[in-house]
DNA sequence: CGCGTAATTCATCAACTGATGAATTATAAC
DNA sequence: GTTATAATTCATCAGTTGATGAATTACGCG
């Protein structure tokens, strides 16, 4: 009787609705902890199907990771516009980034990742360093230029932590505007030297 | 004949090889990473062994973590000696704790288990909120104290992954003493306000 | 309608995990 | 010396994981 198994009538996309659970869960639990079958019961499909569409679990992750930040948008951030105010722009820009949840996920699932995941941590080192650290230490001007970059990336990695990973009030409720208040000096201080 | 099983001669104190063992691999992998067969073929010994001493994995981890940090420490530091000295006594106590490795693996361990296990997040975090963030905010003075105490957090939280999690570079190598220059003013502000 | 193709589930595999209880051996106490 | 005790391994279990191949069903095109 009850046809359990076969195509399902409708319910086109299912493709990108496992792509979705499987960001989410990424971004909440990491990689080791999401299994294939935690997505697939969250998607309300059998977990074969999940490796079906995406072959294995890696390749799931790294489609998953796709963040749409490109680094050239952080050096026009830089250079455009009135240089004392450059750090400001920066936390903005984060701001902007982490506070949305369709990019949050991505960055989320990465960070939380890359602190186990020795390829995640590559991927990730290797992100912030063609996409932060080299463009902002090119930038720059004095010296130490790049141990200024990179500490401007600390403090930025430290408050995504924080606030979005560790989850740490009152920091984690704090308006962003508070935000940008506080750190967009430290910020220009690492920025202008 | 070979006689495999049974107590060893000589080789003392097995268990704390054990423990060393285990907070050296649980500081690398993290917590979900690290396998008691793991652990016991590090140690050179059999898995059960581990179980034998620690019954469970999630024990031997919370032995791992003790972390030889007290609270008030951070109080007396921070209440001692010149206020406006205050951000630098606390990024070289920091450092003090990172730059040593019998201090450094548990507290990777922690931070490295806190962002994908539950539990440990909730340690993580309840530590730094009894550990750091209460503490300093009752110390400081003026308008949001709390906010401004994680935001202490957050760049030391973000200088621990850069540096010692995730190691970008040059970051990652530079002199203490640079760190100590460039970060000291930055929690010197939010401390001061 | 009939047929190919894509969507979906089912059953199942081998690998690995943490844990347990029994068995074996060295050390210490008397 | 005998004996209790602690140290250590072995064999083994049940549970979970990612993956695969076959089977079942719906859709689209002719």
């Amino acid at each position: 009787m009850s046809p359990r198994s076969g195509r399902r009538p409708g319910s086109e996309d299912t493709k990108a609705e496992i792509l979705a659970v499987a960001r989410r869960l990424f971004a909440q639990r990491g990689y080791r902890e999401t299994t294939l079958r935690d997505i697939g019961a969250a998607a309300g499909v059998d977990p074969s199907l999940v490796s079906h569409y995406f072959q294995c679990k890696e390749r799931l992750f790294s489609v998953a990771l796709e963040v749409p930040l490109v680094p050239a948008e952080i050096l026009d951030l830089l250079r455009g516009g009135d240089p004392s105010r450059a750090g400001e722009r920066v936390i903005r820009l984060f701001l902007r980034l982490w506070e949305g949840p369709p990019t949050r996920e991505p960055l989320l699932a990465m960070l939380r990742s890359a602190v186990s995941d020795d390829r995640a941590r590559e991927l990730l080192a290797s992100f912030l360093g063609a996409a932060v650290v080299e463009p902002v230490g090119t930038v720059l001007e004095g010296a130490e230029r790049e141990l200024r970059a990179t500490l401007v990336g600390s403090q930025l990695v430290g408050l995504a932590v924080a606030r979005y990973l560790l989850c740490i009030e009152p920091l984690a409720s704090a308006d962003p505007e508070r935000l940008v208040a506080w750190i967009a000096p430290t910020l220009q201080a690492y920025l202008a030297g």
